[in-house]
DNA sequence: TAAGTTTGTTTCAAACTTGAACCAAGCCCG
DNA sequence: CGGGCTTGGTTCAAGTTTGAAACAAACTTA
């Protein structure tokens, strides 16, 4: 099979999303680094716990829910529960199991560091893009989703997970 | 000020963007490092290299041509070094700089792998988008780059490093 | 031209990530 | 029940990244 290399216009987009993924990943890890000492996948981390019901999650459906490998998840939530803002409590049902609870403390620290983050994001992404683009971006990243997913697991989409059905106070991971 | 929270529609679209760049990086990395045994990143060091006239660049003009910092490219090109694929040289005109060079040795190993990685980059990305969506990606992402980088450094667009005007065969990077 | 600043690059320690190996605990079936 | 297979998590060593500090060569300017 002779390969399908990228077309003019497809090379431009890659060297173009390299960039913008590079710079953006860069920029928040800054800024939350300067303004809550942790890196950008941490604060993901305590806020999609935020959101979670009881404010607790299975460390297998956080991991799956940030899209991380569980021993990278195993890791950080050691550094968080050294530093008091998540807690580990065993699963009753499944033994195995071990579940990742934010504490009072974790809550805060999201709180606090939330508008800075938030802020980050819209002037880095959401202040340049239109509606419409904001629409085409979301399109534009499922697909990406679905072609990598697909290929083995049929996993639920991010917001069929249950848990990620809920209004309230959006912290933005 | 009153913090300007995401809306549903942004949240979606950013949630989508994280879990998308994730599974994205986490292939290619996957793809290169079986195909190659290297990182994605390393790999796009060499591309990059390949397509610069005379295969070589100042680091700086490397590091900015990635958005990478300096420091991590330094110890990037210290392992390809090591592997024979990249050679360094010193500046003649500015005796401060130094040039990283791709060796035949990596060159050939840039050539090898191409085809693999082009085809996980089409199989993840653009054989799951329009033509359309191909330019909405690349012009999304210039805007995230264009607000990044507007911020401090007026610097050129990729596009308008002198070395990238070429043709020629893409490895894309 | 000496002093002070900026620029190009590397260095170093601390933090983070990776992937394979491991240990349970559930599950499945004969 | 008693193997085997699968699943949920952790561990460990090797590799990578970070950010600040160190250097050295270039500029600048008094």
């Amino acid at each position: 099979m002779t390969t399908r290399w990228l077309t003019p216009e497809e090379q431009r987009a890659w060297r173009a999303y390299i960039a913008a993924t590079h710079l953006l990943e860069d920029a928040l890890d800054r800024q939350l680094q300067q303004d809550a000492g942790m890196p950008h996948l941490y604060y993901s981390i305590l806020a999609t716990l935020s959101e979670a019901p009881g404010r607790q999650l299975r460390m297998t459906d956080l991991a799956e829910a940030l899209k991380i490998t569980r021993s990278r998840l195993t890791y950080a939530v050691n550094r968080l529960e050294k530093d008091g803002l998540v807690r580990r409590e065993s699963c009753r049902s499944d033994k195995r199991g071990s579940i990742a609870v934010l504490t009072d403390e974790g809550m805060a620290e999201v709180e606090r560091a939330a508008p800075g983050h938030v802020e980050t994001v819209r002037a880095a992404l959401f202040d340049h893009l239109s509606e419409e683009q904001v629409g085409q971006l979301e399109e534009i990243c499922g697909r990406i989703t679905r072609a990598l997913e697909g290929e083995d697991g049929a996993r639920p989409a991010a917001d069929d997970v249950p848990w990620r059905r809920r209004s309230s106070p959006p912290p933005c991971s």
